[in-house]
DNA sequence: GCGGAGTTCTTTTTT
DNA sequence: AGAACTCCGC
């Protein structure tokens, strides 16, 4: 199998692909067979003796790592290998470092990690002036520097950045506390042990002897410095990276890591990969226009290999919905022509456009998947059970206990949750024990008598249900809805019945992963989804929609790019830069097989109100807004529309049926009724 | 001290 | 539009 691999690379991917020691770049253009050429590489090195299991990948998302596994162990033969080579994302990887190393620190190994919704609600808690979002990214940058709260401080010019510093140190005491982690964390304090223990450093870098990093132009100062640790006894760190790609500099990504690779890794080998098997010329072409308007690259062209193919289409509408409605109709007849969804895809900037897409899908049932956007661990309910489960099996978990202890409501408020938190600290005693060791009469004291009483209630639940989760794993979410009635306190509420399937969902997820794997727990459990962002992703006859970041290293044969306006993309003001909006640009386009649909508005309803918006640059940057390329102008019509034409002037649309392209309206010009065809008005 | 009603802010993108 | 936050009545 891997000999087929192998011949099917041209001569710069075997290159790369059969190199072994030493550090190798990889310039890899978009569609240039990158993830072929380095899961071909893995395979290679298995297959040549190199025991799988000193092997390291590192991705940026799990999608990534997914599809290369899917990808590189359909090459390697599994009966031979009987430890599969590592291949994660690189905070899986953090976090698999940490759950044996997190005693260097200190520290206990069953911390929990915290998404950014509940980094805002600590955030919130210690600081309500300074905008949580800022503070997020602020914090983020400390973290992703390696600049520590005293050094943040230290360094503190203006006043706003000195409340941040200290926000910041107040933070990571909390983190500490309840031994949280975020996930910043995940890399940083995996980077802070490889450092304070130098022999330990040493063993990791020699059980991971090749070390493969996918997306390297996304890689932080952070992840270039475990790098580092991680190839402290040798050189064999293999990197694939496209500059023209670069889109997380959001997340502190420097394309200085990629540009100065050869200067931080001796003897660097660089390959590049500039033919592109993906798209057709046309395509390749426009994408190529358009990423020339950036100054900050090293320049290269993408080379096709493929046929010419159709023009890219661009098309016009008033609104999302006439938007829409031309998508729908245009994947219909995709789809009548044979065509299979899965192989459509439609990309936006921003992820809220997504809405009016599922609507008009929904109306022209059609079957379409939404991949990102609000993630299903992110769901309220969905984390409020996880920390119930998270108490079970860890009461140390003040965080988790928090959160649920008045959900269902059960009357316990906020004052009483701060006089419960005082008392922990004061004890230092986790708010479990103290529920659970007080006597009724000594918790009254605290939170007073009825409260007292419900918490002792809640508390006999929770040993209740302990219990029986010891007896069996299968019988306990059951004995959890019968004692707690959670899902049951989503009746009658405004969208109480999509949550209780959530709920439903989640439960079938947690019983099936217990038939799966009868032999594990409920805590190997919870670790397993803590990074988990999406599951069940291959529902097969579907149209994909997603925001053009989640779209990275996909293809499709027919895509469709929606929302090309100024102000939607490229985003303009504050913290964006116009240079990688651009290269958003570049990648949205280059994921593109054989035909591409661009799609502007005049109008769109957006954080509760109607904005109207202006075509995006990209259109005419990519040159495909002049020059003989078919626009789309037909607009909808309907009853009660103002049009105008030439002669007639000024009239309201009485009647509108369609015909073709076209419309046939029935309108009233001042009182005379004419008929006419809508290509010879204009819509006002 | 808790829960409901009004008010403000948000996300651009992901682990 | 929807969540998240503030304020005031039981």
């Amino acid at each position: 199998m891997l000999e087929n691999s192998l011949s099917s690379l041209n001569e710069s991917q075997k290159e790369a692909a059969q190199h072994i020691d030493g550090s190798l770049l990889i310039l890899a253009g978009a569609g240039s067979g990158k993830t072929k050429t380095i899961t071909t590489r893995l395979a290679y090195l298995i297959s040549i003796g190199i025991d799988p299991s000193s092997i390291l990948t590192l991705t940026f998302t799990n999608k990534a790592a997914t599809e290369m596994r899917e990808r590189a162990y359909s090459m390697i033969d599994t009966t031979i290998v009987n430890t599969p080579p590592l291949l994660c994302t690189f905070h899986k990887f953090g976090l698999l470092f940490l759950k044996f190393h997190m005693s260097e620190l200190g520290r206990k190994n069953n911390f929990i990690i915290i998404d950014t919704d509940d980094k805002k609600r600590i955030l919130k808690s210690i600081d309500k002036e300074i905008t949580t979002s800022l503070l997020v990214s602020e914090i983020s940058k400390y973290k992703n520097t390696l600049i520590s709260p005293s050094e943040a401080k230290t360094a503190a010019q203006l006043k706003i950045y000195q409340q941040i510093a200290d926000i910041y140190e107040k933070y990571e005491a909390y983190l500490l506390k309840n031994n949280l982690v975020d996930f910043d964390d995940l890399l940083l304090l995996p980077y802070k042990i490889l450092e304070k223990n130098e022999e330990l450093a040493k063993q990791i870098s020699q059980k991971y002897q090749y070390v493969m990093v996918d997306e390297y132009q996304d890689t932080n100062e952070l992840q270039y410095k475990l790098l580092r640790k991680l190839c402290l006894t040798h050189n064999n760190l293999c990197v694939v990276g496209d500059d023209d790609q670069s889109i997380y500099g959001w997340r502190g990504a420097t394309i200085k890591n990629i540009l100065n690779f050869s200067e931080h890794f001796e003897n660097t080998k660089v390959v590049k990969l500039e033919n592109n098997y993906r798209s057709t010329n046309i395509i390749l072409n426009h994408a190529n226009q358009l990423i020339e308007h950036n100054r900050d690259r090293l320049g290269k062209k993408l080379i096709g290999t493929r046929k010419e193919g159709d023009s890219i289409k661009v098309y016009e509408s008033s609104d999302e919905n006439e938007e829409t409605r031309k998508i729908t109709d245009d994947i219909k007849k995709l789809i009548a022509s044979g065509e299979s969804a899965k192989d459509i895809a439609i990309l936006f900037r921003v992820n809220a456009l997504s809405r009016s897409l599922e609507e008009g899908f929904n109306k022209a049932g059609l079957n379409y998947k939404l991949i990102g956007g609000m993630k299903f661990y992110e769901r309220a309910e969905i984390k409020d059970l996880i920390a119930y489960f998270r108490i079970l099996t860890n009461t140390t978990d003040n965080f988790s206990l928090k959160r649920v202890i008045n959900k269902p409501k059960r009357g316990i408020g906020k004052t009483t949750i701060d006089k419960l938190d005082a008392k922990s600290l004061e004890l230092k005693k986790p708010i479990f024990n103290i529920l659970e060791d007080f006597e009724p009469d000594e918790l009254a004291a605290i939170v007073g008598k009825k409260n007292s009483r419900t918490l002792k209630v809640f508390m006999a639940s929770i040993m209740d249900l302990r219990d029986t989760m010891e007896e069996s794993k299968m019988k306990f979410l059951d004995t959890f809805e019968d004692t707690f009635d959670y899902r049951a306190s989503y009746d009658n509420v405004p969208d109480g019945f999509d949550r209780q399937a959530n709920i439903d969902e989640f439960y079938g997820y947690i019983r099936d992963y217990f038939i799966q794997n009868p032999h594990l727990n409920l805590e190997d459990f919870l670790n397993e989804i803590a990074l988990e962002s999406e599951q069940g992703e291959l529902t097969d006859q579907a149209v994909s929609m997603m925001s053009i970041h989640s779209s990275k290293g996909l293809e499709y044969k027919h895509l469709f790019i929606i929302g090309l306006e100024e102000g939607f993309f490229p985003i303009i003001g504050d913290g964006s830069d116009i240079e990688e909006e651009r290269r958003l640009g570049y990648v949205a386009i280059t994921r593109a097989m054989d035909t591409l649909t661009l799609s502007f508005v005049h109008s769109r309803f957006y954080k509760g109100k109607r904005t109207s918006l202006l075509k995006s640059r990209f259109l005419s940057e990519s040159g495909l807004i002049k020059g003989s390329l078919t626009i789309e102008k037909t607009s909808s019509y309907k009853k009660g529309d103002l049009v105008q034409h030439k002669i007639f002037g000024m009239g309201r649309v009485q009647k509108a049926t369609k015909a073709g392209k076209d419309y046939k309206l029935t309108i009233n010009f001042g009182g005379t009724r004419r008929d006419i065809l809508s290509s010879f008005v204009e819509k006002i």
